[in-house]
DNA sequence: GTGAAAGCGCTAACAC
DNA sequence: GTGTTAGCGCTTTCAC
């Protein structure tokens, strides 16, 4: 019933466990373990089916093979779009990944930290919230271990950053917006101080005013993180129909499925002049009629990226070069 | 620079490892340590900021205060949805979540509970792939590890398990459309030969004989699991062009997805007298214009019971009732 | 009441 | 070339 160990290996192969060991880790030739040893091992290893206990390696080795993903949350698309492709990469190199949300709650983000270093994760691909999580994850740099930081940058730490170039993001929507007539664009954002949201609205402004046209605040609407999506709905609503508005610009991909929520409610003609771009593709979008456009993130190299540094840093633990990885988005036109 | 541990705690409060291990798991009273001794210790521990290296931990207990889930594919909304309530409610336990995604292929369904075994995973929810691997998860039975099932039961192995009765969802909705007049009626769904696909085709068929209205083959379609998007698309608008159509269920919500853009290619009238059911909820049905109406499955209930099974299992080891947990649908007419 | 010590399964330095 | 053994950090039995 209970598995076997390398002790009874050995015992069956009449042979010690050291060399056992050796056989099992690929370093019998590199120690000059006979071939004929060698065989016999490998033999009785298959016939029993033995599989080292990875927690006993691991309290050795002080490594786990397992790779921490921290992300806001696990059910917003971006998110799981990224953590399958991790997930998949990850495999491919005997890593696992054991992920978490935080949901942006400070304490929350600390505490699976803490709880990830005592499992001995190996390494953390994190995106972290919006601020005060900076000396947590200075410890983890101090222990030597891995990190790459996604989605939003930490620059005081400096450390390895997959990315996204979020102002040319919005300014190139905004100026397609205008290229399409339009001069009156809300832009519905959330209100979190994290640089890639600022930029968002940097780069919405700066198009406007690049363009000579004048930037209104009534068409900006800032809506609480985490906010119950009933809330939400109303607020646009009244920005909508407050506001004279022909074009709009949506900072997530959350938010633009409330905003599409709120235009099909207020049905009649305000919404059918209205060009809509939404940060984050989504399904619903593709779908919606009218064509809801986006502006894209690219998801696959995100999660390549950041994969791609922590294995990197894992096989040269010597060297942890400063690299900013920074993706251009794509702005998808629908129409 | 490196973590402190039971001996060093043990030196600086002037106590025995033992003390402290005592002290640590709160059994301080239960052994007869004075009050003094007590106090001393956890100040040390708090002064130090101690925390128990949980791979030793794990070692010597044989326990990880791990869960275990095994889903199809974390990127769909149906499974993300419910990782996300089974990881906030196994956190308040204690517990962390280890997830991977399947794709319904048996080898590596098989590989992951492997690895899981060597990771002295404590519990396991399960999505299992439609077949072969029933001798896996009894070798997790034998081990006694506690096991519950989801979305699909595996009978011969007679485990708890939680489901939705996905013949009455079928059958009523099938009903309903009927009853809008419709009956010349599509049935798209994916050609798994697992229990739960074949009841929701079985609930549309015998709502159509109950109602007297002949079940033609011709309006079934059943496209391979797996199969390129673009492809799928095709053969829907192909049904939709080569038979008389009025109304449509999907037998999944990513098959729904791939019908709505069928739908949307086949522009002109062909399409704006067809009613559409999915099943399972996507944001994008809310959305859709004409609105999408959906069979939806119980998530939040769902990830509540398999969790919930699990941590009795964990804290009763010996009795392992074995439960049949079946949800009902919820049909959502929207128009 | 408290502490010494065995042992969970493994790796690797060191003997032989 | 191969085997003995210490020790990773912890829990818990048993002796004092």
């Amino acid at each position: 019933l209970k598995p076997f160990s390398i002790k009874d290996i050995a015992k069956k192969a009449n042979a010690s466990i050291t060399t056992v060991s050796f056989v099992i880790n690929g370093k019998a030739k590199e120690k000059g373990i006979s071939d004929a040893l060698i065989k016999t091992v490998e033999q009785v290893v298959k016939d029993y089916g033995y599989k080292p206990n990875e927690i006993a390696q691991s309290l050795r080795t002080g490594q786990s093979k397992i790779i921490g993903l921290i992300v806001e949350d696990i059910s917003n698309p971006f998110f799981s779009s990224i953590a399958r492709f991790i997930e998949d990469m990850a495999y491919l190199k005997g890593y696992k990944i054991i992920y978490s949300s935080t949901d942006n709650n400070l304490d929350k983000a600390k505490e699976l930290i803490t709880t990830y270093k005592l499992r001995k994760v190996d390494a953390y691909i994190i995106a972290p919230p919006p601020s005060g999580i900076e000396n947590t994850i200075q410890s983890l740099i101090d222990e030597r271990k891995p990190v790459v930081l996604f989605d939003r940058n930490l620059p005081s730490l400096n450390l390895n950053f997959v990315g996204v170039n979020h102002f040319d993001g919005t300014y190139e929507a905004t100026k397609a917006l205008v290229g399409q007539g339009k001069s009156n664009i809300a832009f519905v954002t959330v209100d979190l101080d994290v640089k890639q949201i600022d930029d968002r609205l940097e780069g919405y402004r700066q198009a406007l005013t690049g363009l000579n046209i004048p930037y209104n605040n009534n068409l900006i609407l800032k809506v609480p993180f985490n906010q119950d999506q009933a809330l939400t709905i109303l607020q646009i609503k009244n920005l909508f129909t407050n506001q004279q508005i022909n074009g709009v610009l949506f900072a997530t991909n959350y938010l633009a499925i409330s905003g599409l929520k709120a235009l099909k409610e207020i049905k009649g003609p305000i919404n059918k002049e209205i060009s809509v771009i939404a940060y984050d593709d989504h399904e619903a979008f593709e779908l919606h009629t009218p064509c809801v456009s986006t502006i894209k993130q690219p998801l696959k190299e995100i999660a390549q990226a950041a994969i791609q540094s922590i294995l990197d840093q894992l096989s040269a633990k010597d060297a942890v070069p400063n690299q900013q990885i920074i993706f251009s988005t794509q702005l998808i036109i629908r129409s």
